[in-house]
DNA sequence: ATATTATGCCAACTATAGTATGTTGATTTT
DNA sequence: AAAATCAACATACTATAGTTGGCATAATAT
């Protein structure tokens, strides 16, 4: 993941606005999803590729329905 | 990729029912994604996790929304 | 101003997604 | 019934997703 991938770059904005407008952190969110602190910020700065096992984890965290991630 | 995760089982579905729907063979639709024959097939069977680039390029080898297949 | 909390970023590792070939059996076509 | 098409399955390999620890910087609180 060297070039950012628009579709990530939409996936991890909306996962760091959805989180925000709800006050989390992103170490909160991590322990919410059972993920590391460092990885939600690279998800969020769309450095990785998500699987959608991970998506569906990032979801439940954020009390929000997979399709308003993507 | 032992047990099948029940959303990757959900996702494996909605590829196979919408690819047969258009009459494609798992190998079309492979050629159309830019993707193997048998990369296909692990995906239908839910052997894989997915990643969301991959799932963006499925969505669009089907000509559909990514929305309509999660 | 100092302490605390939050995020970015790097580097290294391990697990697994993604790519590919070949074989087998089932389904469809002729 | 034979031929052709399609999909399942078994490996095996290579690329990269996912996990982690540590340090630096930024923002917020006391």
């Amino acid at each position: 993941m060297k070039e950012k991938e628009p579709i990530l770059k939409i996936f991890g904005d909306k996962v760091r606005s959805i989180r925000m407008q709800k006050g989390m952190s992103q170490e909160q969110l991590a322990a919410l999803a059972n993920m590391h602190r460092t990885y939600i910020g690279m998800i969020e700065r769309a450095e990785k590729n998500i699987t959608l096992i991970n998506i569906e984890k990032i979801a439940k965290a954020l009390e929000i329905n997979i399709k308003e991630l993507i």
